[in-house]
RNA sequence: GCCGGAGUGGCGGAACAGGCAGACGCAAGGGACUUAAAAUCCCUCGGCUCUAACGGGCUGUGCCGGUUCAAGUCCGGCCUCCGGCACCA
């Protein structure tokens, strides 16, 4: 009696071979091509979720089958260990951060070691530990001796109650009023100038978006993402004399990228941010008025002030600047839409061609100057319902002086080129991109390894004192402030200029810096000289094949990108970019139950009544069918554990590759995954069951059946085929995974219609070859199965070593072909013709089909279409 | 508003590069085995329709039009849904 297949022990088993024979272990071995197959390395929140089962997957089937293709394949896990949830867990259970992420880590890991990933753990980094931070702070001192990394002050949302700086997702919207609140304590949240360190990403911004083009295998909507982040405009800076000189201020300079409808500019706006603004209106009759916009404008948090529904708001500032093409005097004004960070803070405003200066002129009755005319000359200056701006390639400038009669385009270069040869400005190309803020007033990062001396003033840790460990003896209060500050024994140092006192920074940094670079530290993750080994580096990088969720779309891939850039001009690497294919994965996603009374609840808690279902509590109709990301709080979890002790490791990691494309949302169904069971369990029964076959133990007498042994051959490098494009083709699990379904219930079929008894030796090399090859295609998606059938049959572990199966195409081939025929264009009819005959033989017979006969009776087909081994269709 | 993406059976989804629409799986229905249940195995399964039956016919991939011998696929114009960005001068 054959075993049956009880997943526990199985994957208990191979698990544990695994690990004792080393099998995932990997070197740099040149006699191979390299394959560095990674997925995002998780947070250790607590424990794994569906989300990371499919991630995983994906990236485990692919470097499981590289590695059977003879790739030297870098499969690498880590922890990106630092971040706030470990600081909340110190304020509300009074564990240390350290404690919990380290509790978090050994708990998940044993989670990814049950889903039988093929990680090399050996090459484990943990971001949270000194022998990976020091790094950071290496290439932050790097980047500070670079210019790359600088301190400036910068406009944070800022608690008064909490002490903390907040992040915009934090700053939550209050009902009638404008401005926001904590989100811990409620208090209004203010603007704050704070000093912090930034690096300075937009050194790189033109070569970050050029690379844009080189990501060919991303998808286009994260590169869309990308650019549109990095935003170019080209466009003229342009000096605007003011009438009469105030203090040291004489002329104010403006950005635009609308350089043609400069005669068109009637007034000019500051951002309300603007250290102009107060040089403006010293001494004028309108400061008061000026300064109190100002400062209501600037209390409001960063995400209500930029917000595009925000009212256009302003206020005059009693200050006159001269248009220098028409020599008008224009107003300069204060306005609440005018970002100070962008441009030069400063705009021209042109309110027939701009929409936002239209609808402030509007409001404060400011003049309106037609400088482009439409095509058809319609438009008329006090008859304007919007700014003319669309159309900007058909228009004409008119009001223009002797730019008048041009085209946009002409007019966009011949008035940049006339403002630098006049000397009012020059042309030049402006980013949306910011610098990247990286200090954060929290305990749980990497320190900043900088010092504060009163003599010599900021002073760089020696390379030698790194890394800067952080303190244990810090409390955690929740009170907020950076708790750095609160550990005497961290903030207390000795200048390494002048030997003096000196305090050290007790901001930590932002954690994705941590995940900027970890993919370059799996190379050489034990290297003590360099955050990763050139050599190393060399050999693996770039990924060839990251997987990830699409949230990161900019940040993280963006910041990857930068480091990337930023290593390889420190000689670290060779690298222009971290990632050749990125693959990102859509949500998991399950049915929720909504009751009006008991909000979300369980479909344990519903029951069906009278064909409706109805809450088992209050008995309100369930609102049912809506799917949403799987969240404790809708209650509609599964859980991995639960998954793996019911069905198995494989069965888990089959179903959320089969149920959807990868970049696709998967919609998570348990009886989808009872179907994927299911097929285990067949394939389990089908290799047991053929044993005696396979092996040779039963020998049948004469059977002259060899047609049989073709169609096994056929339909085993059929699939070998279909398997291996489709994960060739950048991964299409569900459709590889569908031809091995397909290949079980063929063999299935072949095994029912001739039983054992009937086969020839001659035969039975087919079916050997068959389930061999069953099992290898499998492997990848089901290894703990695959590689227990594999011992079964008499076979050296481990499966996962063995050579990836060809096709031969000349198997491929069937005895008949199957040609459909159409009339104009309908299929009509079907005939099986010999393998290779000619188009002449395959009309010939065609024409010979009674049923085709009749369709094309008492007519002439004027035209035959024949496709080559695809069909004929008859024109009539 | 701008930028992406997607609309195919009851459901998740197939269809390489214009060539047999609906692979594979789920659900549903019917049957076999069984004292029974589970498990397993077999059959049916887009809609309308003709036939006693075998087997046919028409129609069908969000909508309208076009190109083509042939369109889920290509082109033009819409509609709907989802996601992201959102005053960047």
């Amino acid at each position: 009696m054959a075993p049956a297949y009880d997943h526990l022990t199985v994957e208990a088993k191979w698990q544990a071979y695994w690990e004792q024979s080393g099998t995932f272990h990997v070197q740099e071995d040149s006699t191979k091509p390299k394959y560095y197959c990674l997925e995002m390395f998780p947070y250790p929140s607590g424990r794994i979720h569906m989300g990371h089962v499919r991630v995983y997957a994906i990236g485990d089937v692919v470097a499981r089958y590289k590695t059977m293709r003879g790739f030297n394949v870098l499969h690498p896990m880590g922890w990106d260990a630092f971040g706030l949830p470990a600081e909340n867990a110190a304020i509300e259970k009074g564990i240390h951060p350290s404690a919990w992420t380290q509790e978090n880590v050994a708990y998940m890991k044993g989670q990814l070691q049950r889903m039988g990933l093929s990680y090399d753990w050996d090459r484990q980094v943990n971001t949270s530990q000194p022998d990976y931070y020091r790094w950071n702070q290496w290439i932050f001192l790097k980047m500070v001796e670079r210019g790359l990394a600088y301190r400036k002050y910068s406009a944070v949302n800022w608690c008064p109650s909490c002490e903390t700086v907040l992040a915009n997702e934090q700053v939550l919207a209050q009902e009638g009023q404008e401005g926001g609140i904590c989100w811990r304590c409620d208090s209004v949240v203010i603007q704050k100038a704070l000093e912090q360190w930034f690096f300075r990403i937009t050194d790189y911004a033109q070569e970050l978006l050029e690379g844009c083009d080189q990501l060919t295998s991303w998808p286009a909507r994260v590169l869309a993402v990308q650019r549109h982040w990095i935003g170019r405009s080209e466009g003229v800076e342009v000096d605007f004399p003011l009438t009469d000189s105030c203090l040291d201020l004489h002329a104010i300079r403006i950005f635009t990228t609308r350089p043609d409808t400069i005669h068109g500019a009637t007034f000019m706006s500051l951002a309300p941010e603007s250290p102009l603004v107060e040089q403006l209106i010293a001494g004028r009759p309108q400061a008061a008025a000026v300064r109190e916009f100002v400062a209501r404008v600037c209390r409001l948090d960063k995400a209500t002030r930029t917000g595009a529904d925000q009212e256009k708001e302003g206020v005059f500032t009693g200050a006159f600047a001269v248009n220098p093409f028409t020599q008008d005097r224009i107003p300069i004004w204060v306005a609440n839409f005018v970002l100070y960070e962008y441009g030069t803070g400063a705009i021209m405003a042109v309110p027939a061609h701009d929409q936002r200066d239209f609808e402030f002129a509007k409001k404060y009755d400011l003049p309106i100057r037609l400088v482009i005319q439409d095509p058809e000359g319609r438009l008329l200056p006090d008859a304007l319902e919007g700014a003319y701006e669309e159309q900007v390639q058909a228009g004409v400038l008119v009001n223009s002086g002797k730019f008048s009669g041009l085209s946009v385009a002409d007019a966009k270069s011949a008035i940049g080129e006339y403002v630098e040869t006049q000397g009012w400005g020059q042309r030049t190309i402006n980013f949306r991109l910011r610098d990247w803020g990286i200090s954060r007033q929290r305990y749980w990062g990497t320190p900043i390894p900088m010092l504060y001396c009163d003599h010599c003033g900021i002073v760089p840790v020696p390379e030698g004192d790194l890394p800067v460990v952080l303190p244990d003896d810090v409390p955690f209060t929740g009170k907020g402030g950076s708790p750095l500050k609160e550990s005497l024994s961290f903030s207390k140092a000795t200048c390494p200029t002048c030997g003096g006192m000196a305090r050290r920074e007790t901001d930590t940094m932002d954690t994705f810096v941590d995940s900027s670079w970890y993919f370059l530290r799996y190379c050489s993750p034990q290297d003590t000289a360099h955050p990763v080994n050139p050599q190393a580096a060399q050999h693996w990088m770039a990924v060839d094949l990251y997987v990830g969720g699409i949230e990161h779309a900019v940040l993280h891939l963006l910041y990857a990108r930068f480091f990337t850039k930023v290593l390889r001009d420190l000689g670290l690497t060779t690298a222009d970019e971290p990632f050749i294919f990125l693959l990102t994965q859509g949500m998991v996603t399950k049915e929720t139950y909504w009751c009006d009374e008991h909000r979300w609840v369980l479909p344990a808690e519903t029951k069906k009544h009278d064909g409706q279902r109805v809450c088992v509590h209050c008995g309100k109709t369930i609102v049912t069918g809506r799917t949403e990301k799987m969240s404790k709080s809708k209650k509609n979890v599964a859980s991995p554990e639960d998954l793996c002790d019911r069905y198995g490791a494989d069965t888990a990691r089959l179903f959320s590759l089969f149920a959807a494309p990868p970049e696709k949302d998967l919609e998570w169904s348990d009886t989808g995954v009872e179907g994927c069971s299911r097929f285990l369990n067949r394939v389990w029964r089908l290799v047991q069951d053929l044993l005696p076959v396979v092996r040779g133990e039963q020998v049948s007498p004469n059977s002259k059946e060899s047609s049989l042994l073709t169609q096994l051959q056929r339909a085993t490098h059929q699939t070998i085929q279909k398997v291996t494009t489709d994960l060739e083709r950048g991964g299409q699990f569900n459709t590889a995974i569908a031809a091995l379904m397909e290949f079980v219930n063929e063999l299935y079929k072949l095994w029912k219609d001739h039983p054992a008894d009937t086969l020839t030796i001659f035969e039975r090399a087919g079916w050997q070859s068959a389930v061999e090859t069953l099992l290898l295609l499998l492997a990848p998606f089901a290894p703990h199965v695959a590689e227990e059938l594999w011992e079964t049959l008499g076979k050296q572990p481990s499966i996962g070593q063995q050579r990836w199966p060809e096709f031969d195409l000349a198997l491929l081939a069937t005895a008949e072909w199957t040609i459909p025929l159409q009339v104009n264009g309908k299929l009509r009819s079907k005939i099986l013709v010999p393998t290779g005959s000619t188009k002449e033989e395959i009309i010939a017979s065609a024409q010979a089909d009674p049923k085709l006969a009749e369709w094309l009776q008492g007519k002439t087909p004027h035209k035959i279409i024949y496709v080559e081994q695809k069909l004929v269709n008859f024109v009539c």
